[in-house]
RNA sequence: GGGUGAUUAGCUCAGUUGGCUAGAGCAUCUCGUUUACACCGAGAGGGUCGGGGGUUCGAGUCCCUCAUCACCCACCA
């Protein structure tokens, strides 16, 4: 096969790429009779670039795919893209208005038609970025969320929610993005410390402390706890003439709980319209809510003078109006507090009560195991019940005090990219459903879906025949019924992403599925942490130079050893660290395996019969059946760092160090072959490319299989004593390498008469770099014994010395262990408590060191003597 | 305010029912060009497992407590 020196990484990967999708190696089959395992690939933002986060992803379930198909189940790794309705929005939004566009000047479907162009074209790039990776997806299933089938089964869920009585439409006090123009979720508002001026002003005969001054032109009552001795004197609902910004106004005290009267005066006005405290607090009282600023960010009439004012720039104009009225008490200018923003590239959220959907996660009408439960409930249970395991366990805590905590969820936005809400108006009726009712004037609602209520549907939605989805004269319940690929791959097996979006996405699946299909949407979910840099911070877009691009990794390093730096490390549910260096060993390693092959291509068979020889061949076939055995088990629990280093030393220590170089010597190439084949189908699923170039140039010949098509073979059977002969000559090979090192030898003859040295004899010349005798030829000699056989070096007198010191160094630390072991087995309790293996493997490990010891005790007399 | 995680060799981390003298990789030091590989091989040094206390025959591992760092949730007049 002649291969280069080193692995050159971006020859071979785009090829191996096509090579698999040539021969359908991704394609599932749900016909096969094999057991069937699925993964739904999440969805990246079809705007995005391929990311390290999306990269970490890819390879874990790449691994768990290619995994499964080794042991024989037919897997469907379903891919897709989502459209990302406020993220891209913002995207588009901010491209308009850097051509100084806005939005309203060119209407909604000239904007949508603008979007679906820049999406089109950017959709086409995180795929071949994804395929970049290696990842085995079977792209005929490709999927995207605005698909006409998934956006049929959106409107048909909702309505089915609305039918069940599940979604409503109400005034609630929402978190609006006036840059957006809409209203986003709480668990899409992000809040950041920053530092203000907290502003104390006299409000009739209390004083009230404010951020917002803008805010409180309507402010008409104050609230004090009740238990506050300093307003004892006031009742509740009393009423007050108080001066305030635009003249004398009545204002009503109202006396609740929930104001801590440590904070401040302990009084406060409240302003319902724009704070979700005061608005729930004016629920409770019926009082009256009066909207101050416009959904633009700008003043209402309310504020007089100030009317179409920018909220920011009228701030410092309302203060100077309230100290000219002699209202202003004082200013504290470091004051702390948190400012809500959107998370998805808006701006800074202003709450206001809106008429919006919402979906009730509190009425207890949805079928789930013979009992009708409420949505928080059902995600309680299918929890708790042990239907869906989370791993780490740790984050199971973390979503019931979300769930615990968990409002009605506000499914409608303004934004214009996205599923369009299914319901119609005409004067003041409501129809919800997939098309208009007949005659008459209906107008469509022209808000949007969350883009977390299709992305909810995402593990069973895209597992519908799209052949079905889009028949209009079926119905959900018989699309699900009649869908093959639904019935064989749900629920998924399991969903693995990234804890940082456990309630957006994780949670809401769980909701979602469990409702309309009666079933989880996967039986485990397993969380990443966050990839940080070397150094351990997070990679942000702010500071371009902490970034590490995976297609610049891939093009210089290779896919491959950056995979296998993404997972070296990695624990479940915990963030992990990468690096330049870290790569560079990665890449390192695959170019070990690249020599290997070199080192192995032209002595490949697989005609000859397989023989089982030498020690060394039943060592190297026990290591391999551990390897493999090990690694399964690692993978299994999602171990991945575990199974890495399992290859890692199988690979290196073992068959690179050891056997390869035995090989050199005992030529049994049909095992050798073997041993590499077998290699090649272990590391695949970590490393896909390397192994699947090799195997082509190499293996490929003897059989027409590609490697990913490969299954485990059952392992063949070693003997235990030749085997464990091959740990003794390793043991003896590396102290007679240790003893040349110490002593500055170059070159040593050693003279012996056990078998298993005179049998091995050619071997440990060559592994030790020494000479073999059966006769004895000097009188200095060292003498080492490894379990049972000795063998005796020949060593001049200049060293003796020097090896006497050596000696009387390593007697101390083995008298202390010796000691220490007489001393546990002395202790009666020990005797007494331990388990009586532990036991007995201590007494055989003394035995052991006292022979150690007496050898050592032996060289010492005879060196001293001569 | 509530919660979670981390703290083990210079660095990055394993150590999964408590049990052999606490392990890797990188870095460091020494030596080395032999049927693939210097993106290599051989050998070595380096740790009172964050501090304190407890349970136990036995604790890196379990419990309590403190400290530092990171993150999440809630509140913020």
């Amino acid at each position: 096969m002649d291969l280069d020196k080193t692995y050159q990484a971006n020859l071979y990967e785009k090829d191996i790429y096509n090579l698999w999708l040539k021969n359908n190696a991704f394609k599932a089959d749900p016909m096969s009779n094999k057991e069937h395992y699925s993964i739904s690939m999440p969805p990246p933002n079809e705007t995005g670039t391929l990311h390290i986060g999306h990269a970490l992803f890819l390879t874990l379930q790449d691994i768990l795919i290619r995994y499964h198909k080794l042991r024989g189940y037919d897997t469907l790794w379903l891919p897709g893209t989502d459209h990302a309705a406020i993220a891209t929005n913002a995207v588009i939004e901010k491209k308009l208005t850097e051509q100084g566009i806005n939005k309203h000047q060119i209407g909604r479907e000239k904007f949508i038609q603008i979007t679906k162009e820049f999406v089109g074209n950017s959709r086409e790039t995180i795929i071949k970025q994804t395929k970049a990776m290696g990842a085995a997806a079977d792209w005929s299933r490709l999927r995207y969320t605005l698909d006409e089938g998934l956006s049929r089964v959106v409107s048909e869920v909702f309505v089915k929610m609305y039918a069940d009585g599940l979604i409503y439409r109400g005034n609630r006090i929402v978190n609006w993005d006036p840059k957006l123009e809409t209203n986003v979720s709480d668990d899409e508002v992000l809040y950041q410390t920053e530092k203000t001026k907290l502003y104390t002003f006299k409000f009739g005969p209390f004083e009230i402390s404010t951020t917002r001054p803008e805010t409180k032109f309507a402010d008409k009552y104050i609230v004090v706890n009740p238990k506050d001795k300093r307003y004892l004197k006031y009742k509740h609902l009393q009423t007050f003439e108080v001066e305030w910004l635009n003249g004398k106004t009545q204002a009503t005290l109202i006396k609740d709980e929930s104001v801590d009267p440590n904070f401040g005066t302990g009084a406060m006005t409240i302003t319902p319209w724009h704070s979700l405290v005061d608005f729930e607090l004016a629920n409770k009282y019926s009082l009256d809510m009066e909207q101050v600023i416009g959904l633009d960010g700008k003043l209402l009439s309310v504020a007089k003078e100030f009317e179409g004012m920018d909220i920011i720039k009228a701030r410092p104009k309302i203060v100077q109006k309230l100290k000219d009225k002699g209202l202003l008490i004082s200013i504290q200018d470091d004051y702390e507090h948190s400012l809500a923003t959107n998370s998805r590239g808006g701006g800074i959220i202003e709450p206001q009560i809106r008429l919006q959907w919402f979906i009730d996660v509190n009425k207890k009408t949805i079928d789930w195991k013979g009992q009708k439960n409420s949505f928080k409930e059902i995600l309680q249970r299918v929890i708790r019940e042990g239907d869906i395991k989370i791993i780490p366990k740790r984050f199971e805590k973390i979503y019931f005090n979300w769930i615990n905590n968990l409002k009605d969820w506000c499914v409608s936005r303004q934004i214009w990219w996205g599923h369009q809400l299914p319901v119609w108006y005409k004067e003041d009726k409501i129809y919800v459903g997939l098309t208009p009712p007949e005659g008459g004037d209906w107008k469509r609602d022209q808000d949007t879906l969350d883009t977390w209520f299709s992305s909810s549907l995402w593990t069973w939605s895209t597992l519908l025949d799209p052949n079905l989805t889009t028949d209009c004269s079926l119905t959900l319940d018989e699309i699900i019924a009649r869908s093959i690929d639904f019935k064989t791959y749900h629920p998924t097996n399991v969903l693995e992403t990234g804890f940082d979006i456990i309630f957006f996405w994780v949670a809401r699946m769980i909701l979602s599925t469990t409702y309309v299909v009666k079933q989880v949407p996967f039986k485990e979910v397993f969380l990443h942490g966050l990839v940080k840099t070397e150094t351990g911070k997070k990679m942000s877009k702010s500071d371009p130079d902490s970034i590490i691009d995976p297609l610049t990794v891939i093009e210089e390093y290779g896919a491959d050893a950056l995979r296998l730096s993404l997972i070296q490390g990695l624990a479940p549910g915990q963030d992990s660290k990468l690096g330049k260096t870290k790569i560079i060993t990665n890449r390192n390693f695959c170019n070990k395996l690249w020599n290997i092959s070199r080192y192995i291509e032209d002595k490949l068979d697989f005609n000859s019969t397989l023989r089982i020889e030498s020690a060394a061949d039943n060592w190297i076939i026990f290591k391999l059946n551990l390897a493999q055995k090990n690694f399964q088990k690692a993978i299994d629990k999602y171990q991945f760092s575990e199974a890495y280093q399992i290859v890692y030393h199988f690979l290196k220590d073992q068959f690179a160090d050891w056997y390869l170089e035995v090989s050199k010597i005992e030529k049994n190439y049909s095992l050798l072959s073997y041993v590499y084949k077998q290699l090649l189908i272990l590391i695949h699923p970590l490393a896909p490319f390397i192994t699947e170039v090799l195997w082509q140039k190499g293996i490929k010949s003897q059989s027409t299989e590609l490697l990913i098509n490969q299954t485990y073979q059952e392992p063949i059977i070693s003997s235990p004593t030749e085997e464990n002969n091959f740990d003794i000559i390793i043991k003896l090979v590396t102290e007679i390498r240790h003893i040349k090192k110490e002593l500055n030898l170059n070159k040593l003859t050693i003279f012996s008469e056990a078998p298993l040295i005179l049998k091995n004899k050619e071997t440990i010349q060559k592994l030790a770099q020494i000479k073999i005798q059966n006769e004895s030829i000097s009188e200095n000699k060292i003498s080492l014994t490894i379990n049972q056989v000795s063998v005796d070096l020949d060593i001049n007198d200049q060293l003796v010395s020097n090896y006497l010191l050596k000696l009387t160094q390593k007697l101390d630390k083995q008298t202390q262990l010796v000691e220490s072991l007489n001393k546990r087995l002395q202790n009666k309790s020990y005797i007494n408590n331990a388990p009586n293996h532990i036991v007995d493997e201590t007494k055989q490990h003394l035995a052991e060191e006292v022979h150690n010891l007496k050898i050592i005790q032996d060289d010492i007399k005879l060196f001293s003597k001569s």
